[in-house]
DNA sequence: TGGAACCGACCGACCGTTCGGTTTACTGTA
DNA sequence: TACAGTAAACCGAACGGTCGGTCGGTTCCA
């Protein structure tokens, strides 16, 4: 009631409901395995509906990453303008905080993971991803700067290697089915920092 | 000269020099999104000429799915067979084997790795797969049993972070830019048992 | 000279998208 | 309470284009 005249009707679809049907059929069959018919039958409308809504297929696609990165980015501004932290516990923080945004917009993040770059959308993703990327390798190397990491692997390859462990949540993480996402972010933080062998 | 008699004409193909042009062109452009015509076009023949070497699109992604499964199976076939090394360094055996052959076959374990399930085919390679994954689990799980892993994390849960880590290195590795095979094995070996942080 | 390798033309099916029109839900007026 | 007006939501039919695949040949070479 303080919002908007929403929320009273419900059954049909904002730009946003359709969204979230869209991406997971995205996620699902893959976006180019996706035709505009297996999205109206998802939605339980007809392809044409869809049209009222939004522009077409790639505007479906492009919000959808947008959102993930729009996520990640606010959280890396987030942790920037935090108060200097240990170089390390900054590394730790944004493992921690990366699998915790991963499994909150998991359907999102894991449509943004698996862009290709076949239209002019999906390239601008990936530069914006690969953007992210280099701030997180940014705290990395700050840290083995510091002396703070071990020195026997390249802080870049270490980066790559630890947000790639983190994002492959998404190919197996089901939010019923699963762990909490403080847990998961909690035991791949352990496993980053100290390893999977007993002390 | 001691195979056959091809290796003297080259310019033709045969249905895995072929394979080998289309795995490429899959995984640039994912499977969905590779038309026949881009295959004709990358392998410099036209559309009907690749129908003269296999049956269709769908056997190259068979084959090429194959390929990568039929690699990981023997090499878990081999580790199986072997002399019981203890429980740990099967553990840490299977991790850095794991990377050897996914940069050994590297195209091949990319495709894999990005199956989305939308056909027969695809579905029995994502089956043959979630086989390899369990054996694996079986490695770790058998040295959790032994105590030899940290007990604060799942070893399913660890599991699959750790292959998740070794899978992730198909997102960015180039054969001539990056470090050889080994030291990249190594490199996800130090990390997965001893971490990040300096001791 | 026979088979392997290849080609151009073509097929029906399905693709994303458009369009004209209908239904639905809500509003202001009486 | 009744009803006309309106805009959002939706639909069926069809569009041009592209898809994977077929077919009847021609070229090449051992």
């Amino acid at each position: 009631m303080s919002t908007e005249t929403a929320a009273s009707r419900r059954t049909t679809y904002t730009p946003d409901s359709l969204l979230e049907v869209a991406v997971a059929v995205f996620n699902e069959r893959g976006y180019d395995g996706t035709s505009m018919e297996d999205l109206a039958r998802a939605a339980g409308i007809t392809k044409s509906s869809i049209y009222h809504h939004v522009k077409g297929k790639e505007e479906l696609l492009e919000r959808g990453v947008n959102r993930a990165l729009d996520a990640l980015n606010g959280s890396l501004d987030e942790m920037e303008a935090l108060p200097d932290a240990g170089e390390l516990d900054r590394v730790e923080q944004a493992v921690f905080r990366a699998v915790q945004i991963l499994v909150e917009e998991l359907p999102y993040v894991t449509l943004l993971l698996r862009v290709r770059g076949n239209t002019e959308a999906e390239r601008a993703a990936q530069d914006r991803r690969r953007e992210i990327d280099r701030r997180l390798a940014g705290f990395v190397e700050r840290a083995a700067d510091a002396g703070a990491l071990r020195a026997d692997v390249d802080p870049h390859l270490a980066s790559r290697l630890v947000f790639g462990m983190v994002n492959s949540v998404a190919e197996w993480y089901r939010p019923q089915r699963d762990l909490a996402a403080d847990d998961v972010a909690a035991a791949v933080t352990r496993l980053v920092f100290d390893g999977l062998r007993r002390r």
